[in-house]
DNA sequence: CTCCAGGTGAGTC
DNA sequence: GACTCACATGGA
């Protein structure tokens, strides 16, 4: 898919200025959101929330074709400081070519829930599975906005039964993501007021919720808490990091400390640029 | 057909 | 803490 590669457009300028620059296909279809539609004359079409927003790539930086500019400016996190996160990058082999084949790939300023629910649904699924499940919930659950559908309220899946989710692709998933819908509804524990919790504390909290590992939740801390130190460690970047460390092996926990290591300040960032990569060179 | 996928949780030592 | 295993589904 040519599209998918970075086309080395310099970011455009206007009145002088750098607008900053983005890699729009690099960042929709890099598995950190599922729902986007890319048209044929490469209009992305998708919903921010329950915001429908149209988003076009022109000279390497974002134009906002429908929407409110701002929804879209925080959403694709364009005050991210690309450069200072290119500079901190690791000077290896493996990230300096993930870094020239991803270059613009920004991530995403996630809804929390929406964020948090759909990872609960990717484990042992394939990018392309995650897709179909969170449409197929967003069809029978969400409220609808124009011709798409909204990613359902957690409220709305508490009232749903098991069956039905099932329905949807989940197969065992469902049980976790009615518990966790169910946990949320009851109003124990808001998303929104855990942003203040540092890292550390906040990722315990995740993790006791029912289907969040350490591996959703740390792409829950990346993707829709602005936590761009966070490194989810899933089989790719697995493999990567056994590569990096010449095939040693380690536990997980050995193996996600050599990551924050190794990784440096970005991790999170690093982490998506080799998931990418590695995903694209094994086709 | 077999293999694998953005893992988690329970049981066991 | 670390190791093992079951858990559903669908695309390659």
């Amino acid at each position: 898919m040519p599209e998918e590669r970075n086309q080395e457009q310099r970011p455009q300028k206007r009145a002088g200025k750098r607008l900053p620059r983005i890699a729009l296909a690099l960042t929709l279809r890099s598995g950190q959101v599922f729902h986007w539609d890319k048209q044929a004359d490469g209009l992305w079409v998708g919903l921010v929330g329950d915001v429908p927003l149209a988003v076009r790539e022109v000279g390497g930086t974002l134009r906002v074709e429908e929407g409110p500019e701002a929804v879209a400016q925080k959403y694709f996190a364009l005050d991210h400081p690309l450069d200072a996160i290119y500079e901190a990058f690791p000077k290896d082999p493996m990230s300096c070519e993930a870094l020239e084949m991803c270059r613009g790939l920004r991530i995403i300023r996630q809804p929390r829930w929406e964020c948090l629910a759909t990872f609960i649904t990717s484990s042992m699924k394939q990018v392309a599975h995650i897709r179909a499940m969170s449409l197929a919930l967003r069809a029978m659950f969400g409220s609808p906005v124009g011709d798409r559908f909204a990613y359902p309220a957690a409220a709305a899946l508490a009232s749903a039964d098991e069956a039905s989710l099932r329905e949807c692709g989940l197969g065992y998933r469902a049980a976790n993501l009615l518990a966790t819908s169910r946990r949320l509804d009851a109003g124990t524990i808001d998303l929104e007021a855990l942003a203040e919790l540092p890292t550390d504390e906040l990722r315990r909290v995740l993790t006791g919720l029912p289907g969040v590992g350490v591996k959703v939740a740390n792409c829950v801390l990346l993707f829709a808490y602005e936590r761009l130190d966070a490194v989810p460690i899933d089989v790719w970047i697995h493999r990567v990091l056994l590569a990096m460390r010449g095939g040693r092996g380690g536990t997980p926990a050995q193996l996600a400390r050599y990551a924050g290591r190794r990784l440096g300040p970005y991790a999170g960032y690093v982490q998506q640029y080799l998931f990418h990569r590695a995903r694209l060179s094994a086709k």
